[in-house]
DNA sequence: ATCCTACAATGGACTTTGTCTAAGTCAAGC
DNA sequence: GCTTGACTTAGACAAAGTCCATTGTAGGAT
Protein backbone atom coordinates (compact mmCIF):
# COMPACT_ATOMS: atom_id res chain seq x y z
CA UNK A 1 0.00 0.00 0.00
CA UNK A 2 0.54 3.49 -0.69
CA UNK A 3 2.90 5.35 1.54
CA UNK A 4 1.91 8.23 -0.04
CA UNK A 5 -1.62 7.39 0.00
CA UNK A 6 -1.33 6.81 4.40
CA UNK A 7 0.28 10.02 4.59
CA UNK A 8 -2.59 11.95 2.55
CA UNK A 9 -5.45 9.54 4.58
CA UNK A 10 -4.34 10.88 7.74
CA UNK A 11 -4.90 14.51 6.94
CA UNK A 12 -8.25 14.22 6.49
CA UNK A 13 -8.15 14.42 3.17
CA UNK A 14 -11.45 13.18 1.23
CA UNK A 15 -10.59 10.26 -0.46
CA UNK A 16 -11.94 10.04 -3.74
CA UNK A 17 -10.77 7.18 -7.14
CA UNK A 18 -9.29 9.52 -8.37
CA UNK A 19 -7.07 10.98 -5.99
CA UNK A 20 -6.50 7.51 -5.30
CA UNK A 21 -4.53 6.74 -7.93
CA UNK A 22 -3.00 9.39 -9.08
CA UNK A 23 -1.19 8.73 -5.40
CA UNK A 24 -0.86 5.35 -6.76
CA UNK A 25 0.72 6.31 -9.70
CA UNK A 26 3.35 8.95 -8.61
CA UNK A 27 4.78 6.15 -5.16
CA UNK A 28 8.19 5.10 -5.61
CA UNK A 29 11.87 5.96 -5.57
CA UNK A 30 13.31 8.36 -8.12
CA UNK A 31 9.94 9.11 -9.59
CA UNK A 32 9.61 12.67 -11.82
CA UNK A 33 6.57 12.68 -13.61
CA UNK A 34 5.21 15.13 -15.40
CA UNK A 35 1.50 15.95 -14.78
CA UNK A 36 0.68 14.49 -18.57
CA UNK A 37 2.70 11.37 -17.28
CA UNK A 38 0.66 10.88 -14.54
CA UNK A 39 -2.30 11.81 -16.18
CA UNK A 40 -1.65 8.51 -18.74
CA UNK A 41 -0.82 6.46 -16.19
CA UNK A 42 -3.97 7.38 -14.36
CA UNK A 43 -5.83 6.73 -17.43
CA UNK A 44 -4.88 3.49 -17.67
CA UNK A 45 -6.14 2.13 -13.95
CA UNK A 46 -9.45 4.63 -14.06
CA UNK A 47 -10.18 5.20 -17.80
CA UNK A 48 -12.57 8.22 -16.99
CA UNK A 49 -10.29 10.43 -14.74
CA UNK A 50 -9.65 13.86 -16.48
CA UNK A 51 -6.57 16.17 -17.39
CA UNK A 52 -8.04 18.62 -15.12
CA UNK A 53 -8.28 16.59 -12.00
CA UNK A 54 -4.83 15.11 -12.13
CA UNK A 55 -3.60 19.16 -12.32
CA UNK A 56 -6.07 19.81 -9.27
CA UNK A 57 -4.88 16.75 -6.93
CA UNK A 58 -0.91 17.11 -8.36
CA UNK A 59 -1.62 20.79 -7.17
CA UNK A 60 -2.80 19.67 -3.59
CA UNK A 61 -0.12 17.41 -3.23
CA UNK A 62 2.02 19.83 -3.67
CA UNK A 63 0.36 22.12 -0.93
CA UNK A 64 0.45 19.85 1.39
CA UNK A 65 3.75 19.52 1.22
CA UNK A 66 3.49 15.46 0.08
CA UNK A 67 4.98 16.20 -3.13
CA UNK A 68 7.39 18.43 -4.98
CA UNK A 69 7.26 20.66 -7.63
CA UNK A 70 10.25 19.87 -10.07
CA UNK A 71 11.88 21.55 -13.24
CA UNK A 72 14.84 19.98 -14.23
CA UNK A 73 13.68 20.54 -18.05
CA UNK A 74 12.33 23.84 -19.33
CA UNK A 75 9.49 21.97 -20.28
CA UNK A 76 7.04 20.10 -17.79
CA UNK A 77 6.79 20.93 -14.55
CA UNK A 78 7.57 17.01 -12.47
CA UNK A 79 6.28 15.76 -9.50
CA UNK A 80 8.13 13.75 -7.16
CA UNK A 81 6.80 12.22 -4.19
CA UNK A 82 10.08 11.76 -2.23
CA UNK A 83 8.83 15.08 0.05
CA UNK A 84 10.56 13.77 3.30
CA UNK A 85 14.00 14.06 2.62
CA UNK A 86 15.67 17.15 1.51
CA UNK A 87 17.35 15.92 -1.89
CA UNK A 88 18.64 17.70 -4.93
CA UNK A 89 18.60 16.58 -8.53
CA UNK A 90 21.07 15.24 -11.17
CA UNK A 91 20.09 15.23 -14.68
CA UNK A 92 21.14 13.69 -17.85
CA UNK A 93 21.38 16.82 -20.32
CA UNK A 94 21.06 14.39 -23.16
CA UNK A 95 18.67 11.53 -22.29
CA UNK A 96 16.62 13.58 -19.65
CA UNK A 97 16.83 10.77 -16.65
CA UNK A 98 16.83 11.99 -13.34
CA UNK A 99 18.13 10.55 -10.13
CA UNK A 100 17.98 12.25 -6.84
CA UNK A 101 21.28 12.40 -5.09
CA UNK A 102 22.29 13.93 -1.55
CA UNK A 103 24.66 16.75 -1.63
CA UNK A 104 26.93 16.67 1.82
CA UNK A 105 26.41 20.61 3.70
CA UNK A 106 24.06 22.94 3.14
CA UNK A 107 24.68 25.19 0.16
CA UNK A 108 22.65 28.01 2.35
CA UNK A 109 26.24 28.96 4.23
CA UNK A 110 27.63 29.55 0.94
CA UNK A 111 25.89 32.56 0.13
CA UNK A 112 27.41 35.98 2.00
CA UNK A 113 25.61 38.02 3.64
CA UNK A 114 26.53 40.86 1.30
CA UNK A 115 25.03 38.40 -1.20
CA UNK A 116 21.82 38.03 0.26
CA UNK A 117 20.91 41.82 -1.04
CA UNK A 118 18.36 41.46 2.40
CA UNK A 119 16.34 38.90 1.12
CA UNK A 120 15.79 35.96 4.32
CA UNK A 121 16.52 32.82 2.20
CA UNK A 122 14.09 29.83 2.89
CA UNK A 123 15.12 27.74 0.24
CA UNK A 124 17.56 26.41 -2.17
CA UNK A 125 17.32 24.42 -5.21
CA UNK A 126 20.27 22.51 -7.01
CA UNK A 127 20.28 20.83 -10.50
CA UNK A 128 23.90 19.43 -11.69
CA UNK A 129 23.30 18.14 -15.19
CA UNK A 130 25.62 16.01 -17.19
CA UNK A 131 25.72 13.41 -18.80
CA UNK A 132 24.59 9.44 -17.68
CA UNK A 133 26.85 6.44 -18.00
CA UNK A 134 23.84 5.01 -21.11
CA UNK A 135 24.34 8.47 -23.04
CA UNK A 136 28.08 8.30 -22.32
CA UNK A 137 28.80 4.87 -23.95
CA UNK A 138 26.85 5.65 -26.79
CA UNK B 1 26.79 51.71 -26.20
CA UNK B 2 26.05 47.88 -25.37
CA UNK B 3 28.85 45.81 -24.06
CA UNK B 4 26.79 43.56 -25.19
CA UNK B 5 26.22 44.32 -28.81
CA UNK B 6 29.84 45.29 -29.18
CA UNK B 7 30.23 41.19 -28.52
CA UNK B 8 28.28 40.06 -30.87
CA UNK B 9 29.62 42.72 -33.43
CA UNK B 10 33.25 41.16 -33.36
CA UNK B 11 31.88 37.59 -34.25
CA UNK B 12 30.74 38.47 -37.64
CA UNK B 13 26.95 38.64 -36.65
CA UNK B 14 25.37 40.27 -39.36
CA UNK B 15 23.62 43.33 -37.91
CA UNK B 16 19.83 44.32 -38.26
CA UNK B 17 18.06 46.53 -36.77
CA UNK B 18 16.32 44.28 -35.25
CA UNK B 19 19.04 42.48 -33.72
CA UNK B 20 20.35 45.99 -32.60
CA UNK B 21 17.16 46.79 -30.67
CA UNK B 22 17.09 42.87 -28.79
CA UNK B 23 20.53 43.56 -27.72
CA UNK B 24 19.77 46.97 -26.48
CA UNK B 25 16.89 45.87 -24.53
CA UNK B 26 18.58 42.92 -22.75
CA UNK B 27 22.37 45.42 -21.77
CA UNK B 28 22.67 46.13 -17.79
CA UNK B 29 22.95 44.13 -15.24
CA UNK B 30 20.49 42.12 -12.88
CA UNK B 31 18.44 41.98 -16.25
CA UNK B 32 16.23 38.90 -16.43
CA UNK B 33 13.23 39.63 -18.81
CA UNK B 34 11.12 37.04 -20.60
CA UNK B 35 10.60 36.83 -23.95
CA UNK B 36 7.93 38.13 -24.07
CA UNK B 37 8.96 41.47 -21.93
CA UNK B 38 11.93 41.84 -24.41
CA UNK B 39 9.34 41.73 -27.25
CA UNK B 40 7.62 44.36 -25.56
CA UNK B 41 10.19 46.54 -25.47
CA UNK B 42 11.59 45.99 -28.03
CA UNK B 43 8.50 46.96 -29.90
CA UNK B 44 8.37 50.28 -28.56
CA UNK B 45 11.54 51.24 -30.27
CA UNK B 46 10.87 49.31 -33.75
CA UNK B 47 7.17 49.12 -33.42
CA UNK B 48 7.68 46.30 -36.64
CA UNK B 49 9.33 43.80 -34.92
CA UNK B 50 7.94 40.27 -35.13
CA UNK B 51 7.75 37.78 -32.09
CA UNK B 52 9.51 35.19 -33.77
CA UNK B 53 12.61 37.19 -34.33
CA UNK B 54 12.72 37.97 -30.68
CA UNK B 55 12.56 34.52 -30.04
CA UNK B 56 15.12 33.97 -32.77
CA UNK B 57 17.24 36.29 -31.41
CA UNK B 58 17.21 35.08 -27.94
CA UNK B 59 18.03 31.88 -29.11
CA UNK B 60 20.92 32.77 -31.09
CA UNK B 61 22.23 34.70 -28.24
CA UNK B 62 22.25 31.74 -26.25
CA UNK B 63 24.10 29.60 -28.10
CA UNK B 64 26.82 31.71 -28.68
CA UNK B 65 26.96 32.16 -25.40
CA UNK B 66 26.60 35.69 -24.65
CA UNK B 67 23.03 35.04 -23.25
CA UNK B 68 21.85 32.56 -20.66
CA UNK B 69 18.98 31.15 -20.10
CA UNK B 70 17.38 31.29 -16.75
CA UNK B 71 13.91 29.09 -15.60
CA UNK B 72 13.60 30.83 -11.92
CA UNK B 73 9.97 30.75 -11.95
CA UNK B 74 7.95 27.83 -13.34
CA UNK B 75 6.91 30.41 -16.31
CA UNK B 76 8.63 31.99 -19.25
CA UNK B 77 12.46 31.52 -19.39
CA UNK B 78 14.27 34.63 -18.69
CA UNK B 79 17.68 35.67 -20.60
CA UNK B 80 20.50 37.24 -18.65
CA UNK B 81 22.92 38.84 -20.35
CA UNK B 82 25.26 38.77 -17.77
CA UNK B 83 27.21 35.37 -18.89
CA UNK B 84 30.83 36.02 -18.40
CA UNK B 85 31.14 35.63 -14.74
CA UNK B 86 29.46 32.55 -13.45
CA UNK B 87 26.45 33.30 -11.03
CA UNK B 88 23.79 32.28 -9.60
CA UNK B 89 20.27 33.69 -8.43
CA UNK B 90 17.94 34.88 -5.89
CA UNK B 91 14.41 35.01 -6.44
CA UNK B 92 11.80 36.59 -4.32
CA UNK B 93 8.74 33.71 -3.82
CA UNK B 94 6.35 36.65 -3.76
CA UNK B 95 6.68 39.63 -6.25
CA UNK B 96 9.52 37.08 -8.15
CA UNK B 97 12.10 40.09 -7.82
CA UNK B 98 15.69 38.46 -9.59
CA UNK B 99 19.11 39.17 -8.01
CA UNK B 100 22.38 37.79 -9.30
CA UNK B 101 24.49 36.45 -6.81
CA UNK B 102 27.88 34.93 -6.41
CA UNK B 103 28.19 32.16 -3.54
CA UNK B 104 31.77 31.11 -2.56
CA UNK B 105 32.42 27.80 -3.35
CA UNK B 106 31.77 25.36 -5.60
CA UNK B 107 28.94 23.28 -5.15
CA UNK B 108 30.23 20.25 -7.11
CA UNK B 109 32.94 19.37 -4.15
CA UNK B 110 29.61 18.55 -1.99
CA UNK B 111 28.14 16.14 -4.40
CA UNK B 112 29.93 12.61 -3.12
CA UNK B 113 31.06 9.92 -5.73
CA UNK B 114 28.72 7.46 -4.73
CA UNK B 115 25.43 9.80 -5.02
CA UNK B 116 26.85 10.72 -8.99
CA UNK B 117 25.32 7.36 -10.53
CA UNK B 118 28.29 6.87 -12.85
CA UNK B 119 27.12 10.59 -14.01
CA UNK B 120 29.83 12.92 -15.95
CA UNK B 121 29.01 16.66 -14.06
CA UNK B 122 29.74 19.15 -16.36
CA UNK B 123 26.83 22.26 -15.03
CA UNK B 124 25.35 22.98 -11.66
CA UNK B 125 22.86 25.06 -11.21
CA UNK B 126 21.75 27.04 -8.07
CA UNK B 127 18.25 29.36 -7.38
CA UNK B 128 17.95 30.58 -3.47
CA UNK B 129 14.64 31.55 -2.76
CA UNK B 130 13.05 33.99 -0.32
CA UNK B 131 11.53 36.87 0.45
CA UNK B 132 12.59 40.43 -0.50
CA UNK B 133 13.15 43.10 1.65
CA UNK B 134 9.84 44.85 -0.06
CA UNK B 135 7.97 42.25 0.17
CA UNK B 136 8.97 41.70 3.88
CA UNK B 137 8.41 45.14 5.17
CA UNK B 138 4.61 44.81 3.18
C1' DA C 1 -29.82 2.47 5.32
C1' DT C 2 -30.87 6.87 3.34
C1' DC C 3 -30.39 11.69 2.74
C1' DC C 4 -27.71 16.08 2.42
C1' DT C 5 -24.39 19.00 1.28
C1' DA C 6 -19.98 20.63 0.75
C1' DC C 7 -16.32 19.23 -1.66
C1' DA C 8 -14.52 16.90 -5.86
C1' DA C 9 -14.55 15.67 -10.83
C1' DT C 10 -15.61 16.68 -15.53
C1' DG C 11 -14.71 18.46 -20.16
C1' DG C 12 -14.21 21.95 -23.01
C1' DA C 13 -12.87 26.61 -23.82
C1' DC C 14 -9.20 29.59 -23.01
C1' DT C 15 -4.36 31.38 -22.02
C1' DT C 16 0.50 31.41 -22.15
C1' DT C 17 4.76 30.26 -24.04
C1' DG C 18 7.08 28.84 -27.70
C1' DT C 19 8.00 26.70 -32.61
C1' DC C 20 7.52 26.36 -37.56
C1' DT C 21 6.91 27.71 -42.36
C1' DA C 22 6.47 29.99 -46.71
C1' DA C 23 7.07 34.18 -48.65
C1' DG C 24 9.08 38.67 -48.63
C1' DT C 25 13.17 41.83 -47.41
C1' DC C 26 17.71 43.47 -46.86
C1' DA C 27 22.97 43.71 -45.37
C1' DA C 28 27.25 43.15 -47.25
C1' DG C 29 30.42 41.66 -50.64
C1' DC C 30 31.54 42.18 -55.46
C1' DG D 1 24.04 49.10 -57.76
C1' DC D 2 23.33 44.13 -58.18
C1' DT D 3 23.02 39.50 -56.15
C1' DT D 4 22.47 36.28 -52.87
C1' DG D 5 21.94 33.99 -48.87
C1' DA D 6 20.80 35.15 -44.49
C1' DC D 7 17.21 37.57 -41.86
C1' DT D 8 12.36 38.89 -40.85
C1' DT D 9 7.50 38.48 -40.96
C1' DA D 10 2.67 37.03 -39.91
C1' DG D 11 0.07 33.70 -38.77
C1' DA D 12 -0.85 28.88 -37.99
C1' DC D 13 0.26 25.41 -34.87
C1' DA D 14 1.59 22.91 -30.52
C1' DA D 15 2.37 21.93 -25.64
C1' DA D 16 1.42 22.81 -20.91
C1' DG D 17 -1.58 24.50 -17.89
C1' DT D 18 -5.79 27.18 -15.94
C1' DC D 19 -10.67 28.26 -15.41
C1' DC D 20 -15.46 27.59 -14.92
C1' DA D 21 -20.21 25.93 -14.99
C1' DT D 22 -22.16 21.70 -14.45
C1' DT D 23 -22.57 17.11 -12.61
C1' DG D 24 -21.26 13.60 -9.29
C1' DT D 25 -20.17 11.69 -4.76
C1' DA D 26 -17.82 10.83 0.08
C1' DG D 27 -18.88 10.84 4.42
C1' DG D 28 -21.34 12.78 8.26
C1' DA D 29 -26.14 13.44 10.05
C1' DT D 30 -30.60 11.31 10.80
Amino acid sequence: MSDLLERLRGRGWRMTAQRRVVAEVLDGDHIHLTADEVHARAVAKLPEISRATVYNTLGEMVSLGEVIEVSTDRRAKRYDPNAHRPHQHLVCAQCGAIRDVHPVGDPLTDLPDSERFGFTISDVEVTYRGTCPHCASA
